[in-house]
Order: structure tokens, then C-alpha cells, then sequence
DNA sequence: CATATAGTTGAATGATTGCTCAACTAATAC
DNA sequence: GTATTAGTTGAGCAATCATTCAACTATATG
């Protein structure tokens, strides 16, 4: 990230400086991009979505999204790496559900955007 | 989406029509998704994060983030057209300024979540 | 008029990514 | 043991996307 290199002179210096000492650490951006990333494809927000209503296994997931239980198993394991998911096997049958409260929050002030106008 | 056929038989039915019951349409995810693609990418978080503080111009920012003025703007503009970001226009200088209150609530609970553990 | 600067825009490109397909593991039933 | 089902995993591919580069507009100055 810090190979470019700014092609301008600087209008506002000392906005600039200020807002510069209110920035977090580039590794803070970077966490935060991918904790969205998680929630910026549709399925995935629809299995987070899922979840937060119920407990489901990969089928259902499957049979609930009409999609392969590969395509959702793939994205199962991002969400699992990123720890917004949680699972537990009985028998061969891998239930997930929700990591913790804050996916609820963040699909919650989501939705609230877009519903609104 | 929809071309998508599931590959497994139904294990929890009540569940999964249940479930079926409480989901959104395939829009609203697509929304949903759109919107949380704006957060997904470090450059346009640490913009919004910028603008959080204090309304700033393309130099400025591109000073900021140490950037081309063309990869900000080239960012800026898919921010404008998912009314993330506002801008006003004052001689050749442009000043951008958060859209609205959501963007701040959606980066505040974004932190939260990352610095927990 | 010419020049300089702030900003935008389109094409090109390399990187990322979501799904498919096939092969695989693990648990169950016989 | 074999067969079946739930689920995982890696490679491959097509699509998406963030940045670069070059050309452009618009405003300001002289």
C-alpha cells in the first residue's frame, strides 16, 4: 500500500495533519476490509442471514439457497476463517450457526440502509 | 442466482421453511451486499474514515493515503454512486463529506468487532 | 490567448474471487 | 467388507475489480 506514491501538492495541510492523527494503523484497515468482505457477497449474507434465524447444516443451507453443497461449503470455510461462523458435527450432519452478536448488528444497520429510501 | 440447483436431499424441513419464511428477497441481499462492497476494500475505508473526521478534497486525500489523485477518484466515484459520500464544488477544488450517518455506524461497529480479541 | 492545477474518465492489466467439477474423508447402514 | 450420504478440498475458469496510464474537462492566473 505505501509503494504509490501521491501526485499532487497538498491544498489543506493542516486538515491533512489532523485527520492523519485520527487515523488507525493500515493493519486496522485491512482487518476491517476483510471483516466486510465477508458480508459483500450474496450468499454469504444470505447464509449469515440464514443462521441468524437458525441453526443449519449444509444441505439445508444448500436445498435453502438452491445451490451446490460444495459452493456452499466453500463459502462456509471463509466465513469460518474469518470467525463469524460456528459449527458442531453430530453423525455426519455439521450444524453452523452464528460466531457471535456483532454479524446480527452488522446485517442489521445494513439492512437499515437500504430500506430506507 | 437461481440457475443453481441444490445437490442433497432436504434433512430439516420445518426448519428450512421456516427459515424460508423469514429471508429477504434476492434484491435486498444483492443491496445488502452492494453496500457492504464499498467497505470491502481498504482504500475506500480508510477514505470514509477520512471524511468521518473532516470534509476533504481529492488532493488532500491522495496526500493522506500516499495515492494517485486518479485511483482516489476512481474510488471516490463508486462511493458517489452508492451515496456513501457527498461533494461539493467550490473554484476546481472538490470537497467530499460523508452522505450520511449510516456510513459512520457501519465503520464504528466494523472496529468494535476487530478490536475484540 | 497560453499555462498550470484539480479532478474525471476510459481502456488495459494483473490480482482476486465465486462457482464447478472431481476426488476425497467420515459417518452410517447393511 | 460394500454402498450411501454429508461434507470438505484443490484445481481450474470466468468474472470482477483496484490500480495505472494517458487523455481529457474545467477553473484560475497572467
Amino acid at each position: 500500500m505505501s509503494k504509490y506514491e501521491c501526485d499532487c501538492e497538498l491544498i489543506h495541510e493542516d486538515v491533512v495533519k489532523h485527520v492523519k492523527g485520527e487515523m488507525q494503523s493500515d493493519d486496522a484497515y485491512l482487518d476491517l476490509a476483510d471483516l466486510f468482505k465477508m458480508f459483500s457477497d450474496s450468499t454469504r449474507v444470505k447464509i449469515l442471514h440464514a443462521l441468524e434465524k437458525h441453526e443449519l447444516c449444509v444441505c439445508d443451507l444448500a436445498n435453502l439457497l438452491s445451490m451446490t453443497k460444495s459452493a456452499i461449503s466453500h463459502q462456509l470455510q471463509s466465513l469460518r476463517l474469518s470467525n463469524l461462523v460456528k459449527f458442531r458435527k453430530e453423525g455426519q450432519v455439521v450444524y453452523y450457526s452464528l460466531a457471535d452478536d456483532h454479524v446480527k448488528a452488522i446485517l442489521d444497520i445494513g439492512f437499515e440502509h437500504i430500506f430506507e429510501e
